[in-house]
DNA sequence: AGCCCTTGTGACCTGGTTGTGACCGACGAC
DNA sequence: GTCGTCGGTCACAACCAGGTCACAAGGGCT
């Protein structure tokens, strides 16, 4: 787990850092904005300590950077000042929590603890193929940097395409896969629905027929 | 946003079931720990507002086995004792925040918001969209310039829509998530509201529509 | 009480999506 | 070359997901 400390007193920053060690706890310290941003930019920290009062970059600033950019990293904010108030203020920024000056030091410990230990989040699918890329998730579909205007039938099959990685897949493994088990296996809908999303997807072809077998993704 | 609050004192109960509402997050109550296992069992919350002290399991359990099964759910704590060790303690226990009671109420609002933030992914405090704005801790929502006068649950869905930063989201998934469990699957509720919001969004059009798959923000 | 804002509800409308069959064109077998 | 088969193309109609609307219940505020 690793840690930045931004914080511009020199001595609390040192015990800070050295406290956290004793945790376990891969621990890098800034001693001001520009230092944290700097550092920030350079590596990966799980959780960011923050005095809100900062010479250069605001803690403020910091906080509002890191939720600009999504940043995976949580931020626990420390401040001098301990009203009500300003703990409302520094959530609203986009600080993960808060803790004011005095704190006790287990409870930081047990802060930073409790904001890392679920910070992880898994990556979607997603298809490419040449200048087509396909996400399920997003339901989105582009081909040469245009957007297609995909039905929920063409997307599926498309999908289920690309799924296949340029095996060939036959007529009723799509309308197993992407129709219901009403599926008709002697009409011709695979093949307008195929029809159809060949027109939306342009040229250069994507889509290849393999006589007797099916459909499937074409060579890069 | 989703919570339940956890509290045996139907009076203080009924109040923050209040005020959460009034703040737009849709809310159920339990007024006790085994009724609390039971709505955990049923519904998918950002967050549980807890009480410690409980009749029949002990929010201290509650809140491990919450811990136990590594829940999405984030934990925020309500005690009596005020203690640091008692804070400590409660974090300890796997809850993710922790305030004492007597408590301000805009404090735990934002706390609850803070930690439902971090239970669907890091998300900035507010978010842009072209020249749609929002900003969820101050309540407002601003189009090229001009704030709109949204009701909450217009709000909240378009929260919802913004936080899912292009993805598709089903009615189904907005009913769960902005309306509590009184909502009614089959009506034509998300229908309506996204109606009116549309309405009050103005041109050009901010919300899409992706058959069969749901409502989503467009692109920029 | 009276007013207004919010939300839920069902009836109805609408346009895109999809299924369908007729027809065409290409390719391979002989 | 001729034929047969498989796949492509097209226009059309039905269907249904989603949009629209008006109204009513509920609750807060003056």
């Amino acid at each position: 787990m690793r840690v930045l400390v931004v914080e511009d007193h020199e001595r609390l920053a040192r015990a800070l850092a050295y406290g956290l060690r004793q945790e376990g706890l891969a621990v890098d310290v800034a001693l001001d904005g520009d230092e944290a941003m700097a550092h920030l930019g350079a590596n990966r920290y799980d959780v960011v300590v923050l005095d809100r009062d900062l010479p250069g970059v605001h803690g403020d600033d910091v906080c509002r950077a890191l939720a600009a950019e999504r940043s995976e990293t949580r931020v626990l904010m420390l401040t001098a000042a301990g009203s009500v108030k300003d703990r409302v203020e520094g959530l609203g920024l986009g600080a993960d929590d808060y803790l004011a000056k005095p704190f006790d030091f287990a409870e930081l410990v047990a802060r930073a603890r409790a904001l890392a230990r679920r910070s992880t989040s898994p990556l979607p699918p997603s298809f490419e193929h040449g200048d087509l890329s396909l996400d399920p998730s997003m339901r989105v579909a582009v081909r040469a940097g245009r957007r297609l205007a995909l039905t929920p039938k063409e997307f599926a099959v498309l999908e289920h395409l690309l799924a296949a990685g340029g095996r060939p897949v036959s007529a009723e493994e799509l309308l197993e896969r992407v129709w219901d088990e009403a599926a008709d296996p002697f009409t011709t809908t695979v093949k307008a629905t195929v029809n159809r999303l060949r027109a939306k997807l342009g040229d250069p072809p994507v889509i290849d027929t393999v006589r007797e077998s099916g459909y499937r993704i074409g060579g890069p």
